[in-house]
DNA sequence: TGCTGTGAAACCGTTCACAGCT
DNA sequence: AGCTGTGAACGGTTTCACAGCA
């Protein structure tokens, strides 16, 4: 058994994710303000960050800067949000219209440039055919494979109870969705060749009561 | 500048504390069987880990194991929630009664053995003195810091749009809660001896749509 | 001069392999 | 024999330090 590398079946480093989305946030708000040129300390200072590792995660697809002038701000822009797949609107499907599901589906979080939640779903015939408060429409589970067509979603969030999860995993895989963000407390596997992040809330619980356990010694 | 170690103030090493809350699920489930006895080997089986990572983890904080027998899952199991800070219930408070809050507060992963949400808190008038779905009453934001001398949160939570975020954090370490899990979209800073975990769900998103693209090629 | 790109070093977490206890 | 506890090897990521180009 070769343990696919189990989680997160990294083509990209979490870590180097993690910073590149930052640099990315950044950059977009350096471009409001009419900035041209940024370094690698700048961006590095703004979040705390060590500016080798932003030249090294940079470095890793491509030479984007200019020597001892920087970043160009809208070019390297550009040149991350191609990297990171986010030239174009990726469409999130939501199973699970709960608390948790609909609260995602409007948040803020969510809603954000290069992501658009384009549908709940749930089994729940009480919730079917209705929509979130912003207006995501609630449709069958039922009907997500039949879906899968025309709606060509990349990413399936899992908003239901642990139960249910790996249910809901299957059915997204089955469709053809190549990335799952699971929040339901139960490690999904990464069926094929499906990118599966698994984010389990009650672990940030007790990682805080941890630290808070272990400090007091 | 030493620069704090920025973000998370480990005296626990982030995946050992995931690791432990995982063994400690299995803890629960053997003890339901009526198991008494389990190795290294048989826990990490069930999650996919190696035998002796459990074993490391599990070393830094004593000897718990027999040798040639492994752990007795009950004394095991209530040393660890000793060690996580769980043998007695955990405070929690949301700032937030937005839909994240709110779901939050409802959401079964945040009412497990350990954990209990004690409030909502908000600054708009129409939801103070609410309730959410299962319950948990909402306060005004302002009284906070008077109720954090009978409510002794030991966890806030902070659901509220990044603009609010760094007062929602100010307000909570100023009233003596000494660890923050913050899911707005900007890092709360390590204020004191407070311990933060910030959990950003666009980079969830956007670390999906990065493998996504680099897969591609 | 100034800043990028990058080899080399340091660091940290994981895995291996085995000594030691039952 | 069986399984823990742990030193040693390994691998990956972070940091340092500097060569190279504008």
């Amino acid at each position: 058994m070769p343990e696919k590398k189990w989680d997160r079946p990294d083509g990209v480093a979490a870590p180097t994710s993690e910073r590149l989305s930052l640099v990315l946030r950044g950059l977009r708000a350096l471009e409001a303000q009419g900035v041209h040129t940024v370094s690698s300390f700048q961006l590095a200072e703004r979040f705390g960050l060590n500016p080798a590792q932003i030249r090294k995660d940079l470095a890793q697809f491509g030479e984007f800067g200019v020597r001892g002038v920087g970043y160009r701000v809208p070019a390297l822009k550009a040149k991350l949000k191609e990297l990171m797949g986010l030239e174009r609107t990726r469409a999130v499907v939501i199973v699970g219209a709960g608390n948790l599901g609909q609260a995602l589906a409007d948040s803020r979080n969510f809603n954000v440039d290069g992501f658009k939640v384009a549908a709940l779903y749930d089994i729940d015939g009480r919730k079917i055919g209705g929509k979130s408060r912003t207006g995501v429409p609630i449709l069958d589970l039922a009907t997500l494979p039949d879906a899968s067509g025309t709606l060509k979603a990349d990413i399936g969030v899992i908003a239901v109870p642990a139960e249910a999860a790996l249910e809901a995993a299957r059915i997204l895989a089955g469709s053809g969705v190549p990335a799952i963000l699971n929040f339901a407390p139960i490690s999904v596997p990464a069926a094929d060749g499906v990118f599966v992040r698994n984010v389990d809330l009650t672990f940030f619980l007790e990682n805080l009561s941890f630290q808070l356990a272990v400090r007091r010694r």
